[in-house]
DNA sequence: CGGACTCATTGGATGCCCCAACGATAGGGC
DNA sequence: GCCCTATCGTTGGGGCATCCAATGAGTCCG
């Protein structure tokens, strides 16, 4: 038994969830400056990419629950960077949209997005980057793709 | 501009964000029959590691709040995994230990949460596994152990 | 028309991370 | 020996992210 702990710290969990934590933190202190938290902006960018898309869209293509994303909604609306309109031919939807204010927003949040995530990954080298992308993209979308 | 949503689910702080999510609900869930939850595992594991230990160097070690300590310990003692001794030398500290019955658990939990972690990995091979590993080591270790 | 489903919303819970303060104690410098 | 600083465990609070259950409104299919 040379050391529970070590093994521990060698977990994959252990290892991502602690990467997790910095990452987020550094991303969320970057676009601190937009106004906006990480869910934000994803959820914003989601928008922007799904033009006019309703709220359950939005939540199953994130993986965010429903009482989550009218939250950020509230919020993302709140700073007049998207907007929900009544759906034309469902009225239980929203048709949720972009303001140009929400693509200028989106536009720096990404770019600042970008930057913590460089920095973050900077102990890497360029190759090993992508190798680590690569194989975290496997597994993210390993539980989604599946059948 | 081809898409800002892949831009953003391609950021490694949203994938290793996601897969951290996964992982730790999955070992959470696996190392629930032994009553623990992650960080109590993590705690209990440190304080075998470091044999009889304060409560500020285990949560120095792992990185944890003295806060959060309090509550952990609080429980693995109220479970009977460790025992708080008062330090020989310095009445401020606690000396904290692992029962027997602390070793029983642990080694319990550390097979579950491999198994669980396994389950996670199993999307890539042996190779990849190991390579995905040894890049988080890296990232994780980075900013602990610069200077 | 009715039943099953979906939508947005509300309410509540949990886990993890961080900060500030407190009384008690220890240690160094004088 | 006495202050000053620092540390230790503890308490109190807050923020962010994830998840589950339930409800009223609305839609769709038979």
């Amino acid at each position: 038994m040379t050391s529970d702990l070590r093994r521990i710290q060698s977990l994959p969990t252990w290892l991502v969830g602690r990467v997790a934590a910095r990452g987020r933190a550094m991303v969320a202190d970057a676009i601190a400056a937009e106004g906006l938290k990480l869910m934000h902006h994803a959820v914003l960018a989601a928008t922007a990419e799904y033009g006019p898309a309703t709220q359950a869209d939005l939540g199953r293509r994130l993986g965010v629950d429903p009482k989550d994303m009218v939250g950020f909604l509230d919020h993302l609306q709140k700073e007049g960077l998207v907007l929900r309109a009544p759906h034309p031919s469902d009225r239980r939807k929203n048709a949720v949209t972009v303001t140009p204010e929400g693509t200028a927003a989106l536009t720096r949040c990404g770019a600042l997005a970008e930057a913590a995530n460089a920095e973050l990954l900077a102990p890497l080298t360029p190759d090993e980057q992508r190798q680590l992308l690569a194989l975290l993209s496997r597994l993210h979308e390993a539980p989604e793709t599946p059948a």
